[in-house]
RNA sequence: GGCGGAGUAGCUCAGUUGGUUAGAGCAGCGGAAUCAUAAUCCGCGUGUCGGGGGUUCAAGUCCCUCCUCCGCUACCA
């Protein structure tokens, strides 16, 4: 048995995520996670929601609201969300929480001591209307380039320059509008990653097993050289600097470590077993999920915070990175209204149409459209006709013909014997590519699994059998049967709420992964009375898909 | 602009270190079957592998160049 950590990349605190935000980090880290506990191992999976920084401050001031309620009134819509959509969190925490306020302040004193802080002191913009400082994109004026005047401090959206908010001409406040703006002097902590940049490449580089875009997005920082960078912030909601009052530290310093007092949250002082190699964690295996955008804060500063410190915290081991879902090719937009977000999913489908449709679809190589059309295709023909309508007919006809119990007697032969053989290349590929989390791939090994099924049913024929050889059509319905709950065990990571109804027919487990030896074909106790279940899945008709596409503001041709 | 990723069938994608006639699912066409949610199963692929040039006995794969999309570019997170 290992003990596997896994961490997904933290939701920011601003809103429910969407179907992009799901796919990218916290859904396909479920599905590892299920997988890994069902295949035995010991699994702890982190999550919590990322609640500091200026776009938390300002959502809570549009909505009326103090920021400190604000957040925990997200918090609690985005644990209900996630649990909705049957995201297994061992623990969902927040980076908010006074364990993460006093390890990211112990994180920041041991660097202190080790000598990797300094402090400078800097000229930022500041709004006197605002009464704060205002990071680089909320400035905006005049772009020095193009004459774009919507142009952002710190890039121009226009055409593309990259600007500092000193370069705008007529720059205002974005929050307020106001033009009462001036530089101001602050002092700031800096992290001196410059100090740290041979420690970070000798570590990557002790990883060849990363995803290329892992480590190209590593190499990249690497080779253009890691420069010192501030760490701290003007604001007042967040971790407190202790050496500088009315300073917080910046929300990405402080993100990271949550993972860690996330676990402390759930485990109190044991947190240590899983995340300090000298306290036992030198076993553990440790998995983060993350889209593209994370990495770089994953594979260069968080890592500087870690190797800074000089202590044996527990670092990770795979890093799983995902490209982008669009919609429709293009943004996923709030304010918009493009795309859809998790509790309105819920709203049109259970979780199980979603989670199967966006894990067989993971944006792994490239970036993925979404498509209302696709999303329909996929649900109708995989989880409708191909293992809904499978278990269905199955279950019927043993209702039919066989007063509703497994058939005993007859004996299997060549047919059973190329299904088990069939099954058990399929369980294995599928096994694979699981443990190496390419979703997209286990996904086609899954479905696979299910249409052999079919072609068993299809092939063998029960129905024509069982004019003249009862016992033989029983067999072949026994045989069937069976995959029943071999199929709510595989299905189980993926669509685990439709996992449990199949597991429910027989009252089987299903965390109990099939090894080369499992009996598949005949474990179900012979003469067992069961219910047909309802039909699992209905299937989306092309009048819904219009309707949602007006709603969620889908391209129409 | 720089760095990185990606571009393969109508659609969504596989193609391991260069090696027979480039594959899968969906969609489409034809057939079989009638247990089942009009579901299932079988058969059917002539694609300038983004464009151009090059290396090689051999290039989707390696090199150069150009085009398009995406991410990052260090104070959005």
């Amino acid at each position: 048995m290992t003990r596997i950590l896994i961490t997904s990349a933290l939701p920011y605190i601003n809103g429910i995520k969407h179907l992009g935000n799901l796919v990218g980090s916290m859904l396909p880290a479920d599905v590892y996670a299920r997988f890994e506990r069902a295949r035995g191992n010991d699994v702890l999976y982190i999550c919590a929601t990322d609640e500091h920084g200026t776009p938390a401050e300002l959502a809570a001031r549009a909505a009326g609201q103090d920021v400190a309620d604000y957040c925990a009134e997200q918090h609690e819509l985005q644990k209900k969300a996630g649990a909705e959509f049957g995201l297994s969190f061992d623990h969902f925490g927040r980076s908010s929480s006074p364990q993460n306020h006093a390890l990211t302040q112990e994180f920041a004193a041991k660097l202190k001591e080790r000598g990797y802080l300094a402090e400078v002191e800097e000229e930022q913009v500041y709004s006197n209307t605002d009464e704060r400082f205002l990071p680089d994109r909320y400035v905006e004026g005049t772009c020095p380039n193009c004459g774009y005047e919507k142009a952002r401090g710190d890039q121009c959206d226009n055409c593309g320059k990259l600007l500092d908010p000193t370069d705008l001409i007529e720059p205002y406040s974005a929050i307020s509008g106001s033009r009462d703006i001036e530089l101001k002097k602050t002092k700031h902590l800096h992290l001196l990653q410059s100090k740290l940049e041979d420690d970070v490449r000798a570590w990557v580089d002790a990883h060849p097993d990363w995803p290329v875009l892992t480590r190209s997005i590593a190499y990249k920082w690497l080779d253009e050289g890691l420069r010192d960078r501030s760490i701290t912030r003007d604001l007042s909601w967040g971790v407190p600097v202790p050496e500088l009052p009315g300073k917080v530290f910046y929300v990405w310093f402080d993100a990271p470590i949550a993972y860690i007092a996330s676990t402390e949250e759930k485990l109190g002082a044991d947190y240590r077993t899983w995340w300090r190699e000298d306290e036992g964690a030198d076993d553990v295996r440790y998995v983060e999920f993350m889209g593209k955008d994370n990495v770089a804060f994953h594979t260069v500063s968080f890592p500087c915070t870690i190797l800074g410190s000089g202590e044996p915290w527990k670092k990770v081991d795979q890093l799983k990175s995902l490209n982008w879902l669009t919609w429709y090719g293009g943004k996923f937009s709030t304010s918009e209204g493009r795309g859809i977000f998790m509790d309105q999913a819920l709203e049109l489908l259970p979780a199980d149409y979603w989670r199967w449709y966006l894990m067989a679809n993971a944006p792994e190589s490239d970036d993925t459209a979404f498509t209302l059309e696709t999303f329909a295709a996929t649900v109708n023909k995989d989880l409708a006709d191909v293992l809904g309508n499978f278990v269905n007919r199955i279950a019927r006809f043993t209702g039919s013909k066989f007063d509703g119990q497994v058939p005993d007697g007859g004996e299997p032969g060549d047919a059973e014997a190329k299904l088990e053989a069939d099954l058990k290349a399929r369980i294995s590929a599928y096994t694979e590519h699981l443990a190496a989390m390419e979703f997209r791939k286990a996904c086609a090994e899954l479905r696979a699994a299910w249409v052999l099924g079919n072609e068993y049913l299809q092939a063998a024929a029960p129905w024509a059998v069982f004019k003249d050889d009862k016992e033989r059509a029983g067999m072949i319905v026994r045989t069937a049967l069976n995959l029943i709950p071999l199929y709510a065990t595989l299905s189980a990571p993926v669509i685990p709420f439709t996992a449990e109804k199949l597991a429910g027919v027989f009252g089987t487990p299903t965390n109990n992964w099939p090894s080369a030896d499992t009996n598949i074909l005949d474990a179900l106790a012979r003469g067992q009375s069961f219910d047909a279940p309802a039909v699992l899945f209905k299937k989306i008709e092309d009048e819904q898909i219009e309707e949602w596409a007006e709603k969620f503001g889908a391209p129409r041709d």
